[in-house]
DNA sequence: TCCTAAACTGACGAGTAGTCAATAAAGGCC
DNA sequence: GGCCTTTATTGACTACTCGTCAGTTTAGGA
């Protein structure tokens, strides 16, 4: 199964070149004020988040975090962000598979499973800055960084798409373009994981498990597009278990 | 077109039966809260939702409004069990369209859009709660309304499922329950709703009409289940737009 | 060692959720 | 109506949180 690992991730204690000890100083501190607020966030969502809290746990003044982050919703714009930027990496790692198409569009599908499984924080952090008005607080530059990301994530996953549709296996009907099974995909992974996670009685509606029946709807729905190999000529579920636990450990991807 | 309409919902300042004119007074200015909550969170969402500006816009006190409600939060899950109950109606006379099971299946289809169209703030709580760690914090009565409406409203689609499979318009795979086909088909609206109302670059991502798309991702799916007649042979598009125009209108279930 | 710029601090202002003792209204009874 | 008990209503108050900023400390160059 050929495989290619993307960049590890720098950690944030390397010193960076040309860095002085004060800006490092600063550079590991923002970077402790984001862990920390994740925590929070896990803990207990937007609310849980809390500007006085933070402080006490890095052990500085709140007028410091405020040095960092113009207000709370940058804070979450932030996360969000490092969440973006750890799912780009593993979709363009997915992305790089070598097989058919449809087969490498799967391997993007199970790093949208593993970066779930393995973050659940950014998920959440990405689900609580879609439901709020938090946008209208944060700063320009941080909405763009934001629109860029989710831009380039797409354009991963459509460009899987083209290639497909210009190697035959795949023929778009009249007025349908690639971005538009992107957007289905994406479609039913964000519902279900919303409703996975925020549904607790699932299991008496009749969804034992839903993240299977997720992968299960997606290959009926690229079925329904015609794409070959379809889901009953090529084991799926197998190849997604399978790189998910290869390609997609937690250590490869992690901050 | 066979169209079975909901009895009109009953009209906030219609007298109850056997009701003093104090009960009254109760129920109409709860609904008054409600109503001027519901705005309130159009606005600003979850952060726009202020009981001091309730008090002020209802012309009572505070203390009075907790009366009717333990905390800002049961406020927000009782519009979420007006927008379930809403879209329990809408389904159920989506499913008693006349016409073979999957052209009924797209009929609540229609149900759910013009949902969104019609209320959306409606949409818009379900997602804040979905959101939020506020659950916690709601009594466990309203907790299990919310929870027997969404199972209802799961059972009404699931109904047509199982249906169309007595038919042998379609049958499903080994392993595949009917529940799991309509989790997929939630998935999709849900997603692709969430996905249109908090990303402002759709455009720019290739994505124009996102309703359209949810459409047609959504029969590719169930094309994909092999369930007749499939998109080629029926046009569902011009069906969902008819009903949506007929049957789903405003007026028919407003509260 | 001194000086200036940058970093840091925490008390404070402003706003909001939820409480509760005091007050007002309702309704039963004579 | 007049009296009394129960229920409803009020808004000042507490507790908590975000974000600010004048005053203080620290860093690092001259």
């Amino acid at each position: 199964m050929a495989v290619s690992i993307p960049p590890p991730p720098l950690h944030a204690e390397t010193p960076r070149p040309g860095e002085s000890r004060k800006q490092r100083e600063i550079r590991l501190r923002e970077a402790r004020i984001l862990a920390v607020a994740r925590d929070q966030i896990l803990e207990g969502g937007y609310l849980g988040l809390n500007m006085d809290r933070i402080a006490a746990q890095i052990e500085y003044s709140k007028g410091t975090i405020y040095q960092h982050f113009r207000n709370k919703e940058e804070i979450l714009l932030a996360l969000v962000n490092d969440a973006l930027d750890t799912r780009q990496r593993m979709f363009r790692a997915a992305a790089g598979f070598d097989g058919p198409d449809r087969v490498r569009l799967a391997t993007v599908g199970a790093a949208a499973e593993a970066f779930v499984e393995h973050f659940p924080y950014h998920f959440k952090v990405e689900q609580i800055v879609r439901a709020s008005s938090i946008w209208e607080k944060t700063s320009p530059e941080r909405q763009q960084l934001m629109q860029t990301c989710e831009k380039s994530c797409m354009t991963t996953v459509v460009e899987v798409v083209q290639h497909g549709v210009a190697a035959g296996d795949l023929s778009l009907p009249e007025g349908v373009r690639p971005e538009e099974v992107v957007f289905g995909l994406w479609s039913v992974y964000l519902g279900a994981q919303i409703i996975s996670h925020s549904s607790d009685t699932l299991g008496e509606i009749g969804i034992d498990n839903p993240i299977r029946s997720l992968r299960t709807n997606q290959h009926r729905m690229l079925d329904g597009y015609g794409w070959r190999p379809l889901s009953s000529q090529f084991d799926y579920m197998a190849h997604m278990d399978g790189v998910k636990a290869e390609m997609f450990r937690y250590e490869l991807f992690a901050t």
